[in-house]
DNA sequence: AATGCTATTTATAAAGT
DNA sequence: TACTTTATAAATAGCAT
């Protein structure tokens, strides 16, 4: 969308990627929120910018909520990366190189995270 | 997009809400493959369908080394929702709302992470 | 339920201010 | 350095299979 037909790979103009995550990343935004709305669904959201300052969302629950969902789930209901068509995203290589380390730190994580849903432990939700 | 305007509110029906998701939820993981390449920068995605199936993006790193990240920031530099413009997305009176509950789970949920970078536990990162 | 097809609406890259 | 405008690329709603 715009004058020219971008390419993506990495923006090396520093002002150029500053702008473009700006835009982009109010669209994603913008989108995920729709998507949520639309379709009733949970919908969390982390970035981080080039600066490094965090922008999130969440939609219907706090995205904690949402984190601590996915990370309890059972390992035969996790998802898996790029669902859609992963060869249009990059080389089916590198994804399933990311698989191996998701699930190793997927181990860890959620060994730490199962306090969360203790007794002593409650989060509120969004109605 | 599409042969009329949308309104952003639940799809009733339910083959036209799944239908909807899945060329949503394909769209928005591209949107931030494409922001996590363009600018250089972690991005995390999380969705649950509506029969409550998991998706998953994350650029840049696992998705659990971006979750730490962010439940680890400090409280000053978190982001907050919609830094965009709230009134767009939808109105101030439920962000601010929704930013209430946040703040309570965030401080649960960051204490039950510390252990994540206490010495007996290490993550792997993606290059 | 899943996929392909257009008419339209949206998002946004560059250029302008 | 940031907003506004504009031309163009992308996403997608409703249909047809």
């Amino acid at each position: 969308m715009g004058r020219v037909k971008l390419q993506i790979k990495k923006i090396e103009n520093t002002t150029n990627r500053q702008v473009t995550f700006s835009k982009r990343r109010n669209g994603l935004i913008k989108k995920a929120y729709e998507l949520s709305v639309l379709c009733d669904v949970d919908v969390a959201l982390i970035m981080f910018s080039p600066s490094g300052r965090v922008s999130i969302f969440s939609g219907n629950r706090s995205i904690e909520d949402i984190m601590a969902r996915y990370v309890n789930l059972p390992e035969h209901e996790r998802g898996r990366i790029y669902e859609g068509d992963p060869a249009e995203i990059m080389s089916l290589c590198e994804a399933e190189y990311r698989e191996q380390i998701l699930e190793e730190n997927l181990k860890q994580i959620r060994h730490v995270l199962q306090d969360y849903n203790s007794p002593g432990v409650q989060t509120s939700q969004v109605p």
